[in-house]
DNA sequence: CTGTTAGCGCCTTCAG
DNA sequence: CTGAAGGCGCTAACAG
């Protein structure tokens, strides 16, 4: 029903065997420019689409990939952060040609590692891109280290020679945008929201805040807020009072402090970390960290696209930028 | 490098034919239930899993469809409603054993229809879920019409033998949350910002405000915020202060109205239509209607699953609610 | 109810 | 540089 045209009638069109127009379909370099020539004029005459199940039942490469994301650990919030990394490796994909599925955590959670690759094997995937990682998901963890599928990590640690990551540098970063925030300033005593207790990001960005505050002569209460808005508004009502400034390793924490703050009817400025538009929503104009999830979603893709075709793991940092945002927005 | 058991070892294993193995994959009625035992024995024991390419190819049913939706038209905006989508369809896609992939309106705004055609085709795609098209989008519209592909449209008419719409009653929704604001209040005056000048979704919500304003005699100004955040923060400054209360034809402008009205230290009551989670972050308790954006898309893959078996496109009309949301709750 | 036999559309050695 | 031939893993008639 679809599928009208096929290769064999583009042969016979141009004159040439199917396989020279094979050739010329996957830029071989033997073959005459001048049948080249033929071979597209024929292929553009009948509109043939090269139908990529067969050629990846054929070839057994399927350039399929897919993103694995969370799109729910945080209850309570908008998705632009899953949904950014979306964008940015789903345009890359195109790009490169590649297919692209998405998978929640959540469709894979309750599998084995053994059922993760059966899973994924079904699907003809040969590569993931896997978003925040934590320490926790030790099944995804597994099957990122098994081998049988090319992987890239967003902002969790694991490099070999089939594992690349990618990441920003959380301990430079928190340190910077807490330094601009607070440098010069008289707040001394800081109640610092951190993410996950172990997670990876979370502390790397504790060493930068625990660097600047011994560089400021800081005082710092550091409270574990899991990333969480609400956790952030609980522990920004128990001790915000008594400290100067909140600094959180997090924007949704952060916004979650401010409306805390707001509700508790007292001021403390607020710094956050990443850079989310909701940040703008959430009342007045608040420091963070920039980090721009569609390049880094899409540098991903194209590393993984890199390891598909044989080439080694690596260490990938981004950068980041400061910038101060607020309603409709954003002062750099 | 992947597959390493094949339909045939598995045959070999159980002792049977190929095909047998084949039917019993596929749920075939005409197999000995003992056979078909055996043959699930082999493929436990041999770990086997069907490659859905070969199947894909041999049947020439693909089971891949494309959600295809627009993550960019209001540029200063969350990503909420398309994320939510894409949960819903995913998940439910999964269900269905299809395979769904996301495409964005960007990636496909500058094609003819053919190259539409050829792009789908190439990727094996045999239906599409379309969300939010508008009547300015006519090449996707003739795609959706050329009858290469089953479509089901979310939020658009257009129902034939091979399409499906679905979507809420829009004039009734826009009735019954206008209602629930207004009705008992003192507020006369309303200003109406109304999504699309000529869209499918906002005609109907217009009509349902019109016949309201009837029923209660109010004198309604209705203005076109084009679902801008911006264009209805612009629209609030300059009629605002003459009217009681502002009825929005989505979230989003009731979202930019508050801030507007903040903005100009004035209170008017403002009422949305969708039921974000964003518009609790807006700052105070708002009337909305609340769409259920996932449970639709996963409706969506359903029909859509239905139409490629051969079932003829129809109307589904999906129930709303009216609820109150504010920050990190929701009153029903 | 089960096995045999052609392909699906393309890629890929291997001769020519 | 080009063509012929043999699959990739599976499905779908058709025989048996």
């Amino acid at each position: 029903m679809q599928e009208l045209v096929s290769i064999r009638d583009v042969a016979k069109e141009a004159g040439v065997a199917i396989s020279t127009v094979s050739k010329v379909l996957n830029h071989y370099p033997n073959v005459r420019e001048e049948t080249k020539q033929k071979v597209n004029a024929a292929i553009a005459e009948l509109g043939f689409v090269p139908n990529t199940i067969a050629a990846a039942l054929s070839s057994k490469r399927t350039g399929r990939i897919a993103l694995v994301l969370d799109a729910s650990r945080h209850a309570q919030t908008v998705d632009e952060i899953p949904m950014q990394y979306m964008i940015g490796a789903i345009n890359m994909a195109k790009e490169k040609g590649m297919d692209i599925i998405t998978v929640f955590f959540t469709m894979i959670a309750e599998m084995t590692v053994d059922e993760m690759v059966r899973y994924f094997q079904s699907q003809s995937i040969e590569g993931l891109v896997i978003c925040g990682l934590s320490k926790e998901d030790i099944t995804l963890r597994k099957l990122a280290e098994d081998g049988k599928f090319k992987c890239v990590l967003i902002d969790a640690p694991g490099v070999s020679d089939h594992i690349s990551s990618i990441h920003i540098d959380n301990e430079k970063a928190q340190y910077e945008v807490a330094k601009k925030f607070l440098d010069g300033k008289p707040y001394k005593k800081i109640l610092y929201l951190s993410g996950k207790k172990d997670g990876y990001v979370s502390e790397e960005r504790l060493v930068g805040m625990n660097r600047l505050a011994q560089e400021l002569g800081l005082s710092v209460l550091v409270r574990t807020g899991n990333f969480s808005e609400l956790a952030a508004r609980k522990l920004t009502m128990q001790y915000a009072e008594s400290k100067d400034a909140i600094v959180c390793a997090s924007d949704l924490m952060a916004i979650g402090a401010m409306k805390a703050l707001i509700d508790m009817d007292i001021y403390r400025p607020v710094c956050g970390f990443d850079g989310v538009s909701l940040m703008g929503y959430a009342g007045k104009q608040m420091h963070t960290v920039k980090q721009d999830f569609q390049r880094i979603a899409a540098s991903a893709v194209e590393e993984l696209s890199c390891l598909m075709e044989g080439r080694s793991g690596r260490d990938i940092v981004v950068p980041h930028k400061l910038i101060r945002i607020k309603y409709l927005d954003v002062i750099s």
